[in-house]
DNA sequence: TGTTATTGTAACAGTTTGTTACAATAATAC
DNA sequence: GTATTATTGTAACAAACTGTTACAATAACA
């Protein structure tokens, strides 16, 4: 969507009724965790990136779409983790608030004050390729540490927990810390990620350990750092 | 829904258009793992039992109301898994068999035949405490142990392998042995029933020691089966 | 050439898991 | 009663894994 910000929404008969997503976009820079959220203009108004999804396209092509046009990557991890349908997950005083401070016509948006179920994926991404892009109706979309997030509208914090909650459990069993980092990184590096996501810390010499023996590394050449150390190996998955 | 099978099928004012929901009802009957399947009158098609989320009712609510209607049993333990969203995953022609077996009106109903996403649960109980009854357009609901599923209806048969697949990653976190099993059970019976989930067979002497380690069984008195041997103790889950 | 900080690995202990062995014990046959 | 049979509960040992400590290797720099 390269239209100007104040032309037209998204249209209902475009869209399938009732049906949005939601993303959890998580990016590491080396040291936090953080998360993508936007800022609707003039509102407040803080969410997660989301969208709906077309009557001609797939869920997973809808959110595929929807997360590249935020973060201009194109090879995504997306993975969903969980459908989001209660009864009280819309406001529609906000949503009329931001279609309002975009100057939309709100009769002609009305189908977007309506009940939504939304479907909720999450993303890792090397937070180093990102350069993220507001939505059309958001003027900011900024990195946020997951213990410095701004209070999310609707149920978009329990979206958050959900997220981190899953990808938690998939750490170990998915190979997850290749999306994260860099091609290349060093067993610190590969440690710092673990730690923030897990929010505790390891054993150097046992983290080091069990992820060799893994068998999913493959060692490189070393990085000289400048540090006055021995130099550590670089490493990278090896699916991928 | 007491109404006739014959009456009016669900009304699309009533319910959130494009979203439907499935169910992948596990039993287990002390030897085999089954689910339950529906088939439509006079259409020789097969399906999960499924349904619609009105208005003003919660995703959950929906799915829980559901699968009660089907199985009788109010204590259910029911889990989302995933939600199902792909473009061929709708046949509007088969719908439209259904709609036609029972007598409805195609135009009335012409909702149904459109392109729906569908958030898919699983439910766990106890084989002894059901007694499943039919959708108002099926004629039959029954148990099929999985190795002998009838071949279902658009992508149900994706649906069952990631049910299956969920159940798997979740056995042992969960405690989810629990919600197949009668309130009292031999060591023999969990084990069968954790053979027949996972699809492989444990060392007897690794498995009870295991299953105690956990601390969540309590021993109970023997059970005497008439057999010319030792007597098993019974057990039962702590939580619940 | 030492000094410093960090990295890679080995060694040992403690814990968990796999395997084998064996005693305990209900029902039945004699 | 007593022997027989099948199954169950547990112990004992080995193998694998994890936690902890120790220490040598080594970049950069003084």
């Amino acid at each position: 969507m390269n239209t100007d910000k104040h032309s037209q929404g998204p249209k209902k008969k475009d869209y399938l009724s009732h049906i949005a997503f939601d993303s959890v976009i998580f990016g590491f820079n080396g040291k936090q965790l953080k998360i993508l959220v936007l800022e609707y203009q003039n509102t407040g108004l803080f969410a997660l990136p989301g969208g709906f999804v077309k009557r001609n396209e797939s869920l997973k092509d809808a959110v595929t779409k929807g997360v590249m046009e935020r973060t201009g990557i194109e090879d995504l991890y997306l993975e969903q983790f969980h459908t989001f349908g209660n009864l009280d997950r819309f406001d529609s005083k906000a949503m009329e608030r931001i279609l309002e401070m975009n100057g939309l016509d709100i009769k002609a948006h009305e189908w977007l004050l309506d009940r939504f179920i939304s479907i909720a994926y999450y993303a890792l991404i090397n937070f180093e390729e990102v350069n993220p892009i507001p939505d059309p109706l958001a003027d900011s979309i900024e990195w946020y540490s997951l213990d410095e997030l701004p209070p999310l509208m609707m149920d978009h914090e329990e979206i958050v927990q959900k997220a981190l909650e899953t990808l938690r459990e998939n750490l170990d069993k998915k190979l997850l810390g290749m999306n994260l980092l860099p091609t290349k990184f060093t067993m610190k590096e590969l440690q710092n990620a673990y730690e923030k996501i897990m929010g505790e810390t390891f054993k150097r010499t046992a983290f080091q350990r069990r992820m060799l023996a893994t068998k999913n590394l493959v060692r490189h050449e070393k990085l000289f750092t400048g540090g006055a150390h021995r130099a550590p190996y670089l490493y990278s998955f090896k699916i991928k």
